[in-house]
DNA sequence: ACTTGACTTAGAGTTAGGTCTAAGGTTTTA
DNA sequence: TAAAACCTTAGACCTAACTCTAAGTCAAGT
């Protein structure tokens, strides 16, 4: 069964001046062409998951491309690609992390909206929030990326 | 105790050019200034703390800034901007969640490359890998924003 | 008084990642 | 056989979020 661009563009659900976009900057260096017109493949599919992945856990394209270009080179670079997802894996922790982090704080402002919504005004509720601790840079989460 | 915007920035781990570019966007509504030179006090660091939030929750500058207008129109808002606050603990939800899943196919793919790497080649585990799924967008975890 | 260094502004430039248009080719449908 | 409905390219344009430059102000130190 093969693909069209439109077809292949709904699946990932991004636009097909996107994947022509991709396509650009070398993310498709397999796909096959028909005069001229792309073709996505079942073979195809396993790499279109890979870069769905890729693209969702916020990877710039240029670092994408470079894992294209060592894969294209073979073997000789397992090592490196396999380096390359170590960072990847290392990279998604750091993300989570600080979501969580960060949603604690967001918890924290739902339920103070809560209470002065209840109260009827902000100013009921100003004391509460003073006992929060105040901005402190040193206890955030390792930024990701 | 009162600082400077180079000390901001420092705090905020951003350039100085970023904070100029926030209150240029009008991110800091209430902030002092002597001499045309911003003054940041220990008055403002909560807020200083839930934009240090909101920006690594992803929010877009033009919805902080309609937060910040918000706030500004005083408790007749109260229940918008708790509305605005559920919105994006919704949306970090999301993005963990998302963060979780695409975190397991990179595990795989650590798998992957520890087993081809030991085999020496990646001919060696290509049936391994096909045991997988192939791309499937109904299974993606919804759309962070 | 004068240099140093940190601050100011307006506005131009940059980067990433698309998004769209114009002009044209091919293939299916009426 | 012709229009509709796809596809193609090159290249211009767009948006978000900075990033930097130029020209200037101000306060502190020598």
């Amino acid at each position: 069964m093969s693909h069209t661009i439109s077809e292949i563009a709904k699946m990932m659900n991004v636009s097909v001046y996107t994947i022509r976009y991709w396509d650009k900057e070398g993310l498709f260096p397999n796909v096959k062409r028909v005069n001229g017109v792309r073709i996505f493949e079942e073979k195809d599919f396993p790499w279109l998951r890979l870069l769905n992945c890729l693209k969702n856990i916020n990877m710039p394209i240029k670092k994408i491309k470079k894992y294209v270009d060592l894969v294209l080179e073979g073997d000789k670079t397992l090592k490196e690609r396999y380096e390359l997802i170590l960072e990847q894996e290392e990279n998604i922790k750091n993300q989570i992390n600080q979501l969580k982090y960060y949603k604690k704080q967001i918890d924290f402002k739902k339920a103070y909206y809560e209470k002065a919504i209840e109260a009827g005004s902000e100013n009921a509720v100003k004391d509460w929030i003073n006992k929060k601790p105040t901005l402190d840079v040193d206890k955030l989460p390792e930024k990701a990326k």
